[in-house]
DNA sequence: CTCCGTGCAAAAGGTTTGCACTGGT
DNA sequence: ACCAGTGCAAACCTTTTGCACGGAG
């Protein structure tokens, strides 16, 4: 990521902080900065040895909930996992899924239109061989809709489309 | 799942077994019959809650080791959760992912051309209200194209386009 | 009859929680 | 000075592994 952008996104972060009275500590200044360096897609466990080199004393739990924070706030985010333990579904057929991003339930989307006008990305110079693809859609199901928020999150905000919201 | 379709499926399932030297064993049989049965993407523990019912004495060590071999033999998928851990992408912009199936690397793609044919599927009866989407392209990175196979996994067959290998 | 597949127990990750102390605000 | 945030340890949840027995081929 460019410093430019760096620096952008790390006032961001500060901005957001300071929207929700969230303390700016150096652990999570320090932990978003090392993610932005990366393009890899750490784990946790990753983020954490990134870290130790910069704060010799942080422990895994730190940077657990510190990346807890971070998505939360939305300057990053999670991929992959929607829920804590892996789900097996009977349909093999391409198919697509709707993931409510509150309560984290995953629903089947049979919808062939769907995928019609996706076409395969160029991917010459990575020289990875694509296999076939799936799209998941996130958002809110009907049940969530409903209730207002969750524990600990943010205020209802108004619905900006475009916002992100959704972890892949 | 049709009564029809579930004995079609668990005809291949028994097809694909003895092609493979694979035992038909009445835990292998039950579960696949159990998850066929299921539209909300068990979790493991679920599969193990249910297959007690009808196999009170089975372990959960069990139901790892069978719904690892039905995915192997392509009855059912995996969704979700590509590696054991979560992980984090700096990205937060719209951007979708090429997640290789045998090393399990997931590399950003963000060639926003990919996804301008996607049109939101129509929702209206799950009153799911879609805020985003990220497409995952699953297949085989560039090393371990080179690489012919990984332990125990089926001998390298002829790549049948549409055949389905990745998880989502 | 021969192994493959199962069950049990224990270990190995990954993540969360309770509690006391420390450092931002 | 107050309280959110941290560090530590222990718990918890999901998944994997080693080993001996039993049943499918």
């Amino acid at each position: 990521m460019s410093p430019r952008e760096k620096r952008e996104r790390l006032q961001q972060f500060e901005v957001l902080c300071r929207q929700r009275g969230l303390a700016i500590t150096v652990q999570r200044r320090r932990i978003l900065e090392l993610i932005l360096d990366r393009r890899d897609h750490p784990t946790a466990d990753g983020v954490y040895e990134l870290a130790s080199r910069h704060l010799p004393n942080i422990s895994r739990t730190t940077v657990y909930r510190v990346l807890d924070t971070l998505v939360e706030l939305g300057v990053i985010n999670k991929a992959c996992s929607p829920g804590a333990a892996t789900r097996f579904d009977p349909v093999t057929a391409r198919h697509h899924h709707l993931l409510c991003v509150q309560c984290e339930k995953l629903i089947d989307l049979a919808d062939s239109r769907v995928d019609h006008g996706v076409e395969l990305p160029e991917v010459g110079d990575l020289a990875f061989q694509i296999k076939d693809f799936c799209i998941q859609f996130s958002g809110l199901c009907a049940a969530c809709r409903r209730k207002p928020a969750r524990r600990g999150a943010a205020p209802p905000k108004t619905d900006r489309p475009g916002e992100r919201r959704g972890q892949c």
